[in-house]
Parts: structure tokens; sequence; C-alpha cells
RNA sequence: GCCAUUGUAGCUCAGGGGUAGAGCACUUCCUUGGUAAGGAAGAGGUCAUGAGUUCAAUUCUCAUCAAUGGCUCCA
């Protein structure tokens, strides 16, 4: 017998060789019915594996996010069944479960397939899936392994098991259809009662862009019906918050062919906003010592072999300008950091200008790859929130510190709670793809790493994701459909204060090189106001929004009252207007409540006796009468609740 | 850049080898209204661009451009 620990902590007696599946009937038949797999001492197994030792064990079901892995893992088999029967002498990659589903990557050879396809697909997988098929674990050889998809005629499955050691090689068989595959998956295929095969993408083999493009089909099954319907529902919900679509509604940016490619337009409403973020930024690195400058569109090739960009990137970047008389070169600035390092070097600087912080919003432009454009959030024209700080190796921990303050300042000001703080390190085993000294890094890196420690945040750390003059620290941001997007960054640099031999002059009266952190807190006004778009679904807090207030008259009679309204808030600093139109009182408020304008004002008769407002508020309903001063103190007391945590 | 899909009025979309339609938006007129759509009339499109097939192409074919979902990339 053995001792099986429940996660309540109870201690079970059971036979060696006892399985997950019997351990769930033994408790209840229901609970049986809804094991998926099993955590074994930390492990996920198959719930139909024996247990030979005392163990803790956790019956994973549905309500279990490693309980989701294992059906979809399976799911992925069945999928990979189904497009076998269907189209036979098809090849497969990898099929792995993902956050919200599964793929299966599958090299079609002659079929070409479209999403008209996936209706017979869902309908084979549904067909196997009712057969109640087994998910039969099998160790197998590596000789056998490669001897079964030889005769398969597989190269991708033969190539992953040669890098496989033997003894370590499992088959799972459902159906017809044998994978190599570690497992664990479902006992049997019963609990996949709903399909839907998502989307299709063409996939490099291994992430590699030189090696074949396999065919990805994605899909996400579910055990009812209706979780499907729900599922689908959530997508296209968040598919309203896309800010491609909220951008076009709201009048914020908009792209044109004739202008290029990923080059946005700030439409009025958009420029607002991002005024005020500039603004809002501007005030918050001003009281932190920051300086301003601001440098001009291009560069001299020189300066970008000077930093290094121009052998890393010159042939991957707009290509030059040139003048036509001296057929002198310039490079569109892909980044402002080389003009910096020169308004460093315009005057000879002392330990005690240190540390010097210069800021811009630096318009930069990047050739980034025509299928990666996306939105406002991969475009190639961008403005960066951008400075540098220069400051002695001693400084670096606090100045890092103190950007991380302002990051955080913005996040909270913006109600940002679900972020990612990523720390990117170089790749332990290739060292070649960087730029700067083995000591200059462990330097930096260690810095990084400390001043994430006390910042108490939580973070993930990545090797090999490092810039190529050094570390960083990014700050990332979901999207309405789960898309993670870098915003804020802050990078260590001893490279470039190399590079462009910047100096300092110590208290000892010798030169030094100063430190360089590269930081951007919004990252690029673009995506930062993509993100916020998606966040708010529009609807902006009141010290962004381009229109605060508009006044709604209920006949034109009240017109020149509402005029009297209007002037009084522009001379309190609230931006409004009046919605003039001929329309019923119904309809303005209609409209009014569809562009998120956060505070509708309706006057008439009532009101111009009064000399009040009645005010509806966007979302909520109607608030009460006011008056005009009562309204506009209401008005600045939100705006100052908001940006007074920010100071 | 690669794979798949898409491109018809300002927006959302229907249609289809014989030179185009709806709703909303827009303009004008009527209506002067109290918390999410008042009524009528009108104006709007080389059917993304270029070539080919055809008596005839917006529709079929090819190419180009752009958008969408991924892959690769992202200073």
């Amino acid at each position: 017998m053995i001792d099986i620990t429940l996660p309540d902590g109870s201690v079970r007696k059971y036979e060696r060789g006892v399985t997950a599946l019997e351990i769930a009937q033994s408790i209840s038949e229901g609970l049986a019915r809804n094991v998926l797999s099993a955590k074994v001492n930390d492990q996920v197994i198959d719930a139909t594996r024996p247990i030979n030792e005392n163990a803790k064990v956790q019956l994973l079901t549905w309500n279990d996010q490693e309980g989701k892995a294992t059906m979809w893992h399976s799911s992925a088999h069945l999928m990979a069944e189904a497009v076998e029967n269907l189209y036979p002498g098809v090849k497969f990659g990898i099929g792995p479960d993902i956050e919200n589903g599964f793929y299966y990557d599958i090299d079609f050879g002659e079929y070409t397939i479209s999403d008209s396809d996936f209706k017979k697909i869902e309908d084979k997988m549904l067909e196997f899936a009712r057969e109640k098929q087994t998910f039969q674990r099998e160790e197998v050889s590596k000789k056998d392994a490669l001897k079964y998809f030889n005769e398969k005629g597989d190269e991708y499955k033969l190539e992953l098991i040669n890098e496989l050691e033997d003894g370590e090689i499992t088959f799972y068989k459902s159906g017809d259809f044998v994978d190599l595959c570690r497992g664990p998956h479902l006992p049997d295929t019963s609990p996949i009662k709903a399909v839907k095969v998502l989307s299709l993408a063409g996939a490099y083999w291994r992430g590699n862009e030189n090696r074949k493009q396999l065919t990805r089909l994605y899909g996400i099954t579910f055990p009812k019906k209706k979780e499907l319907d729900e599922y689908l529902v959530r997508l296209e919900e968040a598919k309203k918050r896309d800010h491609r679509k909220i951008g076009k509604e709201l009048e914020l940016f908009t792209f044109s062919q004739n202008v290029g490619q990923g080059l946005p337009l700030w439409l009025p409403n958009g420029a607002i906003i991002r005024e005020r973020l500039e603004q809002f930024l501007k005030k918050v690195q001003k009281d932190a010592g920051y300086l301003p400058v601001i440098s001009p569109h291009i560069g001299n090739v020189n300066l970008y072999k000077t930093s290094g960009h121009y052998d890393k990137y010159g042939s991957d970047s707009f290509q030059p300008i040139k003048t036509p008389i001296e057929g002198e070169e310039f490079f569109l600035k892909p980044m402002n950091c080389p003009h910096h390092c020169e308004i460093y070097k315009s005057r000879p600087v002392s330990y005690k200008d240190l540390p010097l912080r210069l800021a811009e919003f630096g318009t930069v432009y990047r050739y980034e790859q025509s299928g990666e454009l996306h939105g406002l959030t991969r475009v190639r024209g961008f403005t960066q929130d951008d400075a540098h700080i220069f400051c002695t190796p001693d400084q670096v921990k606090d100045e890092f510190k103190g950007v991380m303050a302002i990051v955080m300042k913005i996040f909270k000001a913006l109600d940002f709670k679900d972020f990612i703080v990523q720390i990117s390190l170089r790749d332990k085993e290739d060292k070649t793809k960087y730029i700067g000294s083995d000591e200059n890094w462990d330097k930096a890196e260690q810095a990084i790493m400390e001043v994430a420690e006390e910042s108490g945040l939580d973070t993930i750390v990545e090797y090999g994701e490092a810039a190529f003059y050094g570390p960083k620290m990014d700050f990332m941001v979901k999207d309405a459909l789960g898309r993670k997007w870098q915003l804020g960054t802050i990078q260590v640099d001893y490279n470039l204060p190399e590079r462009f031999e910047l100096e300092y002059t110590g208290s000892d009266n010798e030169k030094h090189r100063p430190v360089m952190i590269h930081r951007a807190p919004f990252g690029s006004m673009e995506r930062f106001v993509a993100v916020l778009i998606e966040h708010t679904s529009g609807k902006f807090p009141l010290w962004l929004t381009p229109e605060q207030a508009i006044i709604l008259p209920i006949s034109e009679k009240y017109q020149k009252y509402a005029e009297k309204v209007l002037k009084f808030l522009n001379n309190s600093e609230i931006r409004a207007q009046i919605d003039d139109r001929s329309e019923k009182t119904g309809r303005k408020i209609r409209d009014a409540e569809l562009k998120r304008i956060p505070f509708m004002l309706i006057v008439g008769e009532k009101e111009e006796e009064s000399n009040t407002v009645s005010v509806r508020q966007q979302g909520t309903g109607d608030l009460g009468t006011f008056e005009l001063q009562a309204f506009a103190d209401l008005i600045h007391k939100e705006v100052e609740k908001a940006t007074e945590n920010n100071n």
C-alpha cells in the first residue's frame, strides 16, 4: 500500500500502481468523470498512469489551468488525427497547447488549405471525439521511434527524435493517429464536446525563417458547447475594444496610402490626448531634473557608423537621403541617442554636471517589415518620450530607480495595473551578438537586478533578449486580444559612451567615462495611446479626454444661454462644445454617449432661469442640477485627483 | 519579408459577366423637442490600382498596393 496525500492534506491508502483516475473514482463517480489529468509530486501526468510510491496527488479538472492544458494538448492530437484522415500523407511538426487553445504546425504538401476547410476538420474532430478514443502511452526506443517516422516519411518528427535521448521517448496513440509526445493526455476524447478551428497561419519550422514554412492551425475546445459560444462572444467583445476600431469611431487617428504604410496621421481628437500626455510627462520630468533638448530628424551616416547602428541595421533601414551636390548621406534617425551624445559633447563636462538628463519627444523612423505593421502599436514613424541620462558609474543605480518611479507614476495615473516587468539580459550561450566588454555587461546586468529586487515588483528575467548594446528592463502590457506590447523601457548602456568617447572631468581632475541610461516611460506615444484606448475602450480619464463636456440645448431658444455656459466653461479651462443641431434631446444624448463624452450638460428653460446646468454623466446617467461654478469645481476636483497622485 | 484571407459610398456591409444597392453619417426642408435614434427630400462610388481573357469585366485570371490573423523581425 502507498500513501496518497490530497491537496486538502488528507492521506489515503491505495494499492501500489493505483491511477489518479482510480483515486477519483474512490472519491466520487462525478469527480472521476471530470478528471483530465493529475499532478503527482508537482509533475503533471496522465490520469491513467500508475503511481508506485507515496505521493502528493492533485486531480486536475477543467477548473485548473493545467487541466485545460491537458485537454487542449489532447485536442491538438485530435485535430492532427482529423487532418491526417482528411488529407492523407500530410506531415506534422509540433502541436502544443497555448494560453487559449492549441495549434498544430502541419506540412500540407500538395494540399492547399484555407479557412473554408475548417468546418470539415471540426466535424471530423467531433466525430472522433464521440468515439471516446483513448490516449495510449507507449515508451519506445529511439531506434523504433526513428523507424516508425522514417516509414511514415515525416522528416519533422525524425528531426525531433534525433535530438532526444534513448529511453525518454514516448508515443501516444489515439484512434489511428500516433504521435511523438511527452504527454500528458486525457484518458479519452470524451470530454471534448465543442471544437473550433480558429485560424490558420504560416509558421516557420522551428521558428527559423530560413527553413520551410508550415501551416499552423489554431484551435480551441471546450467540455460544453455553451462555453465555446461564450468564448466566441468574449472574442467579439474584445474586438470592439480594438484601438483601430475605436480610433476610427472617435476620430483619433488615420492612415493614408498616399502618406505610406505604417505612418499614422493624428487627427485633432487624438492629438489632444497625445498633447495632454506629453504635458503631463514634461512636468514630471521637469520636477525630476530633466533638461529639454531638440534634435533634427536626420543624421549624417557617420553618426551611425560611430554609434555602431550602421553595421547592425544599415541595410535594414530606410536607405540614406543624399545631398544633390556633395553626395553626403543622411539617415532618417531611427533613435535619438547618437544626437544626444553629440549634445553631451558640445562642451566640457564636469562631474558636478552629472547626472545630466537630456529629454526629447523625438520622432524616429524605422523600416519595419510590412507584415509586422499593426495599427498604432507597430508603425514606421513614431515619437519616443526619450531621454538619456549621463552619469557616473556610482549614480547608475539611483538614476535607474528614479526612472522606475516615473514609470510607476504614469502607470498609476492611468490605472495600468496589469503589466509585466521584464528584465532582458544577454544570451548566456552566444555573446557574439553584442557589442561591448564582458566586464561592462556584467556591471550593467548586476545594477538592474539589484534595483529590480529593491523595487519589490514581480519581474521576469529573459536571457538573450537584451538590446545589442546593453541589458534592459521593459514594461509590457497586454492589448484587448491578449497580445503583449512593450511600453516603457529602461536600458543601461556602457557602449555608446565608449563609441562616442564621452568624458567628464572627475574631482581628481582626471578624465572619466560616463554611463548612459536610455529610457522612455511611455515607450512610444503611438503605442501607448493604442494601449490606453484598448484599456479604456475609448473612455479616457477626464484629464485626457478631448472633449470633457458637451452642452445640449433643449431647443434653439436656449442657444444663447448655451453659449453663455460654453464661455464660462472655456474660461474655466474646461474643454467643451455645444451640440446645436436641430435634433431632439434624446438624440443628442445618444450621440454624446457614443462619443464617450464624460459630461452632458442639458440646458432649457429651468436652467436658464436659475443659471444652472442639468448634468448627465456618460455611462452613469442624470446627476441632477448644478450651479455653473459647482460643475466647474466638480471637473477640477476630478482632474486634480488624477493628477495629484502623479505629482 | 513569408503563409492565409480581404479590398464595393465617409462608416458597417449586401450583390454579382450586360457599367451598382441598404442602413447609418452628410446636405436641405419640416419639426422646437427634457435624459440613448422625430419626419421628408437630396447628394455621394472609374466597385483599391494596372494588365489580360471576353462582343462586354466591378464580377473571371495574373500582377501591384493596402488591410486583417499569424510566423520571422523589432536599435
